[in-house]
DNA sequence: TTTAAGTTAGACCATTTAGTCTGAATTAGA
DNA sequence: TCTAATTCAGACTAAATGGTCTAACTTAAA
């Protein structure tokens, strides 16, 4: 939601504003607004923005980005495509945005894992953390997925960069618990994989869990069995025990 | 591949061919193709509309049925758009064709569970079976998902229909085994979420595999090593045994 | 050779849509 | 009140594209 390199995103009339000189003839009456209706005015926008992003986010999500017109998302985030395009050079700088956006939300739940933890309460905390962004945040999940699948040409940088040092630093805790004798010896990078996919598969797949089981994580009930679910199966596999 | 309802794919002047009558003036020499040459025509046409699916799926996958257009499918399968629009009324006329066909694959591995098999064996198959159409199918993989992630609004008739319906006889033979003891207590239909959801995940979501690990399914090593740790997960789970 | 189906290139049309431009209305700070 | 940023409706352009149509060429069976 943050983490924008700050005035990157305003428009172009707006970014070669305030001479570098700051008060070249400060008799002429000229308008020099004051930082804080600056700050105000750009707060406003931001919000604004968001709301566009929030639309684009639940558009694309839904009919991906050749599927999704301007009007489309204008119209969702209750704006003129006219001032949409005020925001955003394009429909392209849109997609992105909302993409890079999205890595954010997406990632920070791994990085949670550390070596002093109980891997069975971290591992725990994990499934159910991802489990609750799939009932909260399904639309993140489904672009991603969308973006991923088509070969993530907007994101590869990413993937192959942040995501890959995050992963490998994870990969090392697990290793640590495996030596540790607190895990069975498994292959770290495959259990992330099946974690995020058994997770991320109920935002996902959602049409197919709801046709098949008829229920979604929208119901309590469904979500706790599930959770339950995928930790008897991560934590103790289906073999019976003794 | 088959299981078309004969000559419905036809093009009009095809499916109009052949009076009822079957010889009404013999004499009069019209051209009345002998039947040995309409199955040999039927067979090049089929062949023919088989390239053109498999284009199709190639390119679908890849960029989404709204992100595709005609000439590329007809480039990809080396032919004029106006012969692809010979064999498929429209371009959604072909992508539920091949979103059909697509089912017919992608279930039927599903079937083979029956209660007289020993648990650990027929999960252990159907990992493997999976994994191999993850790696040998990918495209089928892909757009499967996509269509579902965009709601399978072609699809949703199969999902709530034969797909429902394997599942269900497949959960009972799961809680049979359960019931047998030869199975830890599971609710069957995560159980079979899951196990999708693991092995599709390195067809889907093989762009960030490889982007995080290095390495495909392609490279024979790491297929048995996936294979092995899915296994191992599923059976086993990650809490050490004893 | 004749014929009909299959095939093609390419012109063509209609629609959608990304993006531009204009001119006016609105807002809010100075 | 005055000004500049913001917002909007709507006309408009340019490109992409689904789909039609035609006229010619190919193939293979009769």
């Amino acid at each position: 939601m943050r983490a924008l390199k700050e005035e990157a995103y305003l428009p172009v009339s707006k970014q070669i504003q305030r001479p570098a000189t700051p008060a070249k003839k400060p008799k002429a009456r000229t308008r020099v607004p004051s930082e804080a209706t600056l700050n105000r005015r750009k707060r406003l926008m931001e919000t604004k923005r968001s709301a566009i992003m929030e639309a684009a986010l639940d558009v694309f999500s839904r009919y991906g980005l050749h599927g999704t017109s301007l009007d489309q998302v204008a119209n969702q985030a209750d704006v003129s495509k006219t001032n949409l395009l005020y925001y955003f050079a394009s429909k392209e700088d849109l997609y992105v945005n909302v993409l890079r956006q999205l890595m954010d939300v997406w990632l920070s739940p791994l990085k949670a894992f550390s070596v002093e933890q109980d891997p069975v309460e971290a591992i725990g905390d994990y499934l159910r953390v991802k489990l609750e962004l799939s009932r909260d945040h399904p639309a993140e999940s489904r672009l991603f997925c969308l973006e991923v699948i088509q070969g993530a040409p907007l994101l590869l940088g990413e993937l192959q960069g942040s995501l890959r040092d995050i992963v490998e630093s994870k990969v090392s805790v697990i290793n640590a618990w495996i030596e540790a004798g607190k895990l069975a010896p498994i292959e770290a990078h495959h259990l992330i994989f099946s974690l995020w996919a058994m997770t991320q598969h109920y935002a996902d797949f959602r049409t197919q869990v709801e046709a098949v089981s008829g229920r979604t994580l929208a119901d309590p009930a469904f979500f706790a069995e599930t959770l339950t679910n995928l930790k008897a199966l991560v934590l103790q596999g289906i073999c019976p025990r003794n």
